[in-house]
DNA sequence: ACGCCCGGATTCATCGGAGGAATTCGTGCG
DNA sequence: CGCACGAATTCCTCCGATGAATCCGGGCGT
């Protein structure tokens, strides 16, 4: 084990045992390390990597937090290693998005806020806009679109389900997801997918609401490259 | 952006740019360092971060390498974070293993492979036998419990559900369920659960093995701390 | 010729120290 | 009382040196 991996564990230690909090500063590098029986190089090493992570949050000039450990704090990391895989690996990891979302989607239809609903209408009738111009801005589309599936995966109520959507559907994964799909009507069809979604959950409807979200998320897989449904 | 966060983006670009990929081995310490420009100090934070994340892997007296960037490899880290949270942070995380593992069990029963289908039933009588002990070893029921569901969730033949599957229901998390699961008939009911589920899978009907495990994992999470339902 | 041992070269791991940069907070002035 | 200033604190970056592990090739014996 390397002292970095010390530096991790103690610091996770420290952490499980209550001894620090979200929110609560660590000891300055000087006297941590002195305590982990390490050098200060090693122990920044290990600070920086539980930083990466989400778990610790180092200012200068002022001092080492525990972040808020929410899990979309801890999530975070994940969009970088997913973003890492080329176009040829998105397909399972839009499966899970499909999973997760649909699952969101049902969950959201029973508890979705008034506030919600009226934030994704407003939503879905920019896009709408959006689509009715002569010159479509694609750009402002991809942001619409991307606003209402944030807003029904909040709503689904689990902020596990919420961070790890966030992580796999970030702007690098949906970049590449829009690229292949330029051809004419797609745009026109996400938006009446998405209405139909909206409908369901204006209508506390959690079936309608899973069925319509899976379809929709099942058309956009079906652009992504790869083996369309293991044809072998 | 720190000089850190310079090294993670470099080595990220390299790897996007196709410089660099799984297996290959990166510039010596010394080269890498002045090509991006930091000194070794920094250069080590951010090759130490990646092999963090499951990006990297650096061996003393041969060299760094770039991991095979499997989605089970970049996952491992995610365990490191699900297990920083306390008990009652549990339930979210359930639900979304629950969810995956449901989806896994749906597309094992039409792709399972004849070799797994015995070692999950091998699996079983193992379990079984254990329970049949007067004095039973629930360590090595926890042992048949977790083995089964990876069988399961690996059949389902999407290494992004495994990887997320075995990351959040890890050792610790494993240990934190059956912490609140001694009550007596809690271990006999998990083996009728896990024998409905194989009989699903034996007999290819997908719509049965998601019931099945569905209602498997979800009478584990009633036994979790935590709000039962969103009772509100 | 083949296998084994050993020593040098290479590479990462760790340490210690020094100066710089950013933040915080108390002090003194207006 | 408000504000600017500066000292203290803390993390950031760099440099050089030594140790540890691995790899590789030479030399030796059989």
């Amino acid at each position: 084990m390397s002292r970095t991996d010390e530096v991790v564990a103690g610091v996770r230690r420290m952490i499980t045992d209550g001894e620090l909090g979200p929110g609560d500063r660590l000891p300055v590098e000087k006297d941590l390390a002195e305590r982990l029986g390490v050098s200060r190089g090693s122990l920044r090493e290990g600070v920086r990597a539980l930083t990466v992570l989400g778990v610790l949050d180092t200012r200068q000039g002022d001092g080492t937090y525990v972040t808020s450990l929410d899990p979309a704090r801890l999530m975070s990391s994940l969009q970088f290693v997913v973003d890492l895989h080329g176009d040829t690996g998105a397909r399972p990891f839009h499966a899970v998005r499909r999973v997760l979302e649909t699952e969101a989607a049902g969950l959201a239809a029973h508890r979705i806020t008034p506030e919600a609903l009226a934030e994704a209408r407003d939503v879905l009738e920019q896009a709408a806009r959006t689509l009715a111009q002569d010159d479509v801005d694609h750009a402002a589309f991809i942001e619409a679109d991307t606003a209402f599936h944030r807003i029904v995966a909040e709503q689904g109520g689990n902020p596990v389900v919420t961070a790890l959507v966030e992580a796999i559907a970030g702007r690098t994964f949906r970049e590449r997801l829009w690229r292949g799909r330029h051809e004419a009507g797609a745009e026109e069809r996400t938006q009446r997918d998405h209405e139909a979604v909206w409908r369901a959950l204006a209508a506390g409807d959690a079936e309608a609401a899973r069925v319509r979200m899976a379809a929709h998320l099942l058309d956009v897989e079906e652009t992504l490259p790869g083996p369309e449904a293991t044809e072998d």
